[in-house]
DNA sequence: GGTTAATTGTTTCCTGGTTGACAATTCACT
DNA sequence: AGTGAATTGTCAACCAGGAAACAATTAACC
């Protein structure tokens, strides 16, 4: 069978690493939040609209989370149909802005625990400070 | 509008950004393969089957790349529709071996500096010692 | 040796996501 | 004011991947 040598890439491994790392924790989070029905980016969505504090525009749900329109579409109808979210009117009549719900935050604040508690468990292999370095890496990968 | 007070958890964060970086590194890997029409995994089977050297069944090509025998079946119909790779008979008659073509051989032969000056690229915000401590990081992570 | 269990690859169906077309609306510019 | 460009949300069509059912084969075990 024929074979290309490969150089050593340091760079590309890293990379490897990387991707790999970041698909188990996908993987790994889709399935924590099948337990409720949702997919981890419809939990993306109540945390987005938690953390903004005020309603916003769909377009602006599928900005910060990287996400296309029409996904975002998709995933606030489900969303919407949990109650966890309403979709308002707004003077711009294109926009509907996106309100998170008293039964929404009461969702957020119920598995909080178990969200943060998954959280620490997957990065345990860490220290504290390792976790930290990893964190001033990234941020400085994402610039 | 409702909001629920999260507490300050370093180690969700660090997850958070973990897990946005490996999904801009895939689209852009998607994206850099999709010139050649095909997709990143396309392009992992073909160098699982470089590294390894000799023809290896398919369930161990989904072991290595953590993917599902149902996905391999579909990679290899089209790298095979493409001459990259053959489907060889093999003793236990359960089993196809898949064989890195010369064609394929000399798809990696060609692209190869290209996939690796991408991968110097993404991690360029780091410097050499940064790099290294990340991808140590990240071994740890994934014991 | 014969029966039961496990393995491998394929197929079918489903799901989450993207792209591109579309309608409604608003903006920009004269 | 009015026309052409941009923006927003939705829908249809498509694509990559996973789960489960299936056929073919092999292993295990009495």
């Amino acid at each position: 069978m024929p074979k290309v040598k490969i150089p050593n890439n340091s760079a590309e491994q890293a990379l490897l690493k990387l991707m790999r790392a970041g698909d188990r924790l996908w993987r790994a989070s889709d399935e924590r939040f099948g337990q409720w029905g949702l997919t981890d980016n419809h939990y993306n969505v109540l945390r987005i609209l938690n953390g903004a504090g005020e309603p916003i525009s769909q377009i602006e749900i599928g900005r910060r989370m990287l996400s296309s329109r029409a996904n975002v579409t998709k995933l606030i109808d489900l969303l919407e149909k949990k109650k966890y979210v309403k979709r308002l009117a707004c003077g711009d009549r294109r926009v509907k802005l996106i309100e998170l719900s008293e039964t929404g935050a009461q969702f957020i604040e119920g598995t909080l625990k178990q969200i943060l508690e998954a959280a620490e468990n997957s990065l345990k292999p860490l220290t504290k400070a390792e976790q930290k370095g990893l964190s001033e890496l990234l941020d400085k990968l994402l610039h």
